[in-house]
DNA sequence: CGGTGTCATGTTTACGTAAACATGACTGCC
DNA sequence: GGCAGTCATGTTTACGTAAACATGACACCG
């Protein structure tokens, strides 16, 4: 059972002064237990050269008074937080939320904490704001999940000697940046339709301002070129599963259109909505492939081949390369790519002929 | 632009002794100054008392040398750390993330930051390290997203004093709970399948363990048995598109069943799919109801008709009970409820005659 | 012109921890 | 039996900040 003793109010009068202790501090345990706070030190972070039956009077004493090491004054002696800062827009994408998750998870193992470090909207204030902040915060480094040039388009100074890994961004040649490898993904997503002998392929695009919409969306381009087919207009969606609709009820409308790549799963659902209305079959008359493969995408109708991204492996890689910069071990800008793979579904057929 | 300085190397001979500062404190700022450090503390905390020409010289100082005050100092003397710890299982699901980032936002409205403690899988183990670390962590106060009987399970105390708001659970006896209003949302679900005609409702509920799918549950059983209607087999899913699926493969193959509410929006849409796939017609012959209202499920084939949850109002009302704890205003245990509203798309209609 | 106030600024101290150094007891060796 | 060495434990100090108290300069008053 879960033991909760009730909050005390802090005009209760424990301490004869009336005025209680806030907190049991190694002096209390000490005192208790008839030693030197040091002696206290040592038991509670396992050094040696304590004898037994002294270790045990002080664990006695500790759990007595239900001591708890104060975490602000382990960090100002230590000059370490044990904790990472985030800086994100929004947990709203799936990506985001999936890479947070592995960062909190891998970051919990190696002994760190995550702070959360959200910026409202992507407006000079917000960002500022969030980096003034940052320079008070108790955090060690920090992961930013952002992309760069909205940093840029505030005038922002990191504090010197700032430990920092970037994810989906283009940053590569000032941070390191860890990233799904976007372009790789959408490679593979156009030439599985390519090689199913559809003449071309559409493009979907994620928002303009994105770093890794523009990277899905080159990559489409450059597949399309390199196999010397006709390149189609680009469709822009904004990643939601609205733009996606809007977007292919006018995909649907070119009867030459057989093969979408879309940019992200999401979008990938409203074109699905959009062609199903319009009465185009998938994927007897049109194919569809999608970019995340989001846990719901094999449920789909019908169940939609899309590009796997790995944001475990990512959330890992920015820890451990953050995790290294803190420990002063070897490493500079560059850009660490996350390999994708393609998982085919039943959104995808040969063209009719 | 942004702007970073290279991160000097630690065994840079910036200072004569060959070690350089790691950071700089007020009586940095103080020396160049020519001021004592407690004048600096004032210009930085906006005190009174310091003349014009002595604080531009300290802010003049403080720009030159980069100051930023050292949170774990300020933490030590206030004794206060100004941030809120979450604890939570994960946030893959949707509503998870979404609470989170609300709460994130509205604690960084309120000047608190968020770190997340994630623990892996709800074993005793698990849940118990979160908790010793978080006597540990550098946390004013708790949020808890976890199915309190997941910590009965494990013999957990917290610290005397602790300051918790939990979410999704049933310890309004223990202590202050926000949550969506479930058990309402549930049965304006069962009561608008009921009021298109349908003569009972099938339920595809959560996993066992969770509180959620319980109290959606017996709110659906609740309705039917006040309507006088029969109760069908519950069907149990674990949240899943992928487990909806199945259960909906089942419900498919009963064509006395018309009319199916499932607990979230993931596993309505694998009903959608089984459906789909068994050729029974939704919301013809078939009507579904899910629950959250996630962002897609408005792209559903067909959209959706779901329960929709606030979750930005959950987070809002977590931190705003918590910081009440903590500033010591009165409250006590007790459950806030979030209201919910259907929202009605074209997933369901009047069966088939 | 001395006394009293006011105000800007400096000095001391405490927050809780742990490294570095100090002490004192006991062991073992010649 | 005395001395070096080992080991458990105690004492001092510093980390960066800010409250509490102290100081000293100047102004205004009778």
């Amino acid at each position: 059972m879960i033991k909760i003793e009730p909050p005390r109010l802090r005009a209760s009068s424990d301490v004869p002064g009336g005025r209680r202790k806030q907190r049991v501090s190694m002096a209390d345990v000490a005192r208790l237990a008839g030693v030197s706070s040091q002696t206290v030190s040592r038991v509670a972070n396992g050094s040696p050269g304590v004898v037994e039956t002294t270790r045990e009077q002080v664990l006695a004493a500790m759990s007595e008074l239900g001591y708890r090491p104060n975490s602000a004054a382990r960090s100002l002696r230590y000059g370490r937080f044990n904790t990472i800062g985030v800086i994100l827009f929004g947990l709203s994408s799936i990506g985001n939320s999936r890479t947070v998750e592995a960062i909190a998870t891998h970051a919990a193992a190696e002994g760190y904490a995550i702070t959360l470090i959200p910026v409202g909207a992507p407006t000079q204030d917000n960002v500022l704001g969030a980096f003034t902040r940052m320079g008070e915060l108790a955090v060690d480094g920090v992961i930013l999940i952002i992309e760069v040039h909205l940093l840029d388009a505030a005038a922002v100074t990191l504090p010197p000697g700032a430990h920092v890994v970037v994810v989906d961004s283009d940053a590569g040649d000032r941070y390191p940046v860890v990233d799904t490898d976007q372009a790789d993904g959408a490679r593979q997503a156009v030439r599985h339709l390519l090689d199913l002998g559809h003449h071309t392929v559409w493009h979907l695009a994620g928002p303009a301002g994105s770093f890794s919409a523009e990277r899905r969306a080159s990559a489409w381009r450059q597949v399309l070129e390199e196999a010397g087919r006709p390149v189609p207009a680009l469709e822009r969606g904004d990643w939601s599963a609205d733009s996606g609709y809007r977007a292919g009820l006018r995909l649907a409308a070119d009867p030459s259109c057989t093969a979408i790549f879309a940019a992200n799963d999401q979008m990938a659902l409203g074109v699905l909505r959009a062609l199903h209305e319009r009465g185009r079959r998938v994927p007897e008359e049109v194919s569809v492939v999608g970019f995340d493969d989001v846990a719901d995408a094999g449920s789909y109708l019908p169940p939609l081949t899309t590009v796997h991204q790995d944001f475990a492996e990512v959330g890992r890689r920015c820890v451990d390369a953050l995790l290294r910069q803190i420990h002063d071990e070897p490493s500079g800008p560059g850009t660490d790519l996350v390999a994708t793979r393609l998982v085919v579904r039943a959104s995808t057929a040969a063209p009719e002929v």
